[in-house]
DNA sequence: GTGGTCTAGACCACG
DNA sequence: GTGGTCTAGACCACC
């Protein structure tokens, strides 16, 4: 479910968390579902209790989990999220393309590779 | 010409580095102009003399610059690095585009969002 | 394993940095495996550890190296940098028998030379 | 006569020296003949008659050049210079084959590159 | 004056 | 404990 990789400069918790943010808004992780604990996900990819609880505590702190002392943590999901999340990224696109069209790239190139991701006529 | 964000987790000779190659690719900075001498520039920002020699050093490493010792830094430039340039971006623009795609952004949200820097008819 | 020459005018990093190639390449360090920390590599050669630092970012940048924070750097190896290495080698071999024959040098001197580090018949 | 590379790492004055040292060891410059003086040449090529003077030195301390006073610098050339370039070269020859060796180029590979200098049948 | 290297000592993020 | 960044201050080679 969680494929880190160590070739990445990121920090692992921040892996992570990114892969769990995905999953979350992907659907693949369904509300109120309970999360692996801390310790079993620490075990299954074998690394340090403390880089899972440190990701946890950023999603919780992100509104993507909540948690039940004594019980584990759970999925939350709402509207809501997925607005800030579309928010967010629609700023890093922003970002990009200023820096494409400083880099003079053609609009034509930037609908190309975007042509690639939402094929003619589908969405 | 330059400006530092100390709030930014980058670190700061980073943040060097990518200014001036916008600054190169813009065409602010003239082929063959001189730059600021390392102690000049480091004590208009304010920081070490270090921090802008590293700076300098990997942007020497990337061939936006080239150095006569004793003399100074000069800035290079020519075409095959805007290649290089517009390449890395469109993978950073793929990346965030296929982002946009699984968090269910719109296709036209996203033309909107390019119709701010690239206005319409002009390019 | 490392030894320092102060009356080189190279660049101390450099050495460093050569020295760890020549080791990489030859197969003495085995790749995955740990180097030795920056800061214990240090004061086994007693120099600063920003010099350390220094010679293992540019082994990480020529791909000798891959760095997990807080764990520590470790050896990467493919045959793809032995090609490059080779390519290099040629390159600095073509110049230095171009001056030779410049300089009058005799193609069996040459040969001479050369039999020293290729036994006949072995290689 | 001089060509000066600026995008060259090493220092000017030492590209004279070097430029010098293959001229007369070459024959292009004969025993006795006078050098150019150092202002001429410094103005020639638009650079500081420091570094010429520089140039000029070494060239006399490693026995390339004579000087006589008020009259300017000449030409010196016997056959244990040739001789002396002669070992030099043989040395950097050899750290490069035992690099070669090191990185694994095949003794064919080497003979292929020095076939390229000495026609076969030739020298 | 220029860039390049090095030291000593500090602080940070990560695991 | 690991690597990464930064400062302060020094020395060198070059022009």
């Amino acid at each position: 479910m969680i494929i880190l990789d160590y070739s990445d400069k990121r920090p692992i918790y921040e892996q992570i968390v990114e892969r769990f943010e995905t999953l979350i808004l992907n659907g693949a992780l369904e509300p109120d579902q309970k999360m692996p604990s801390v310790r079993s996900l620490a075990v299954e990819l074998s690394i340090n209790p403390n880089t899972i609880q440190r990701a946890y505590a950023q999603l919780e702190r992100d509104g993507y989990l909540y948690t039940i002392k004594g019980r584990g943590s759970f999925v939350r999901f709402d509207e809501s999220m997925m607005k800030k999340q579309q928010e967010k990224l629609l700023v890093r696109l922003s970002q990009v393309l200023e820096e494409c069209k400083r880099t003079d790239i053609s609009r034509e190139e930037i609908i190309r590779c975007m042509e690639k991701y939402y094929e003619e006529g589908r969405v």
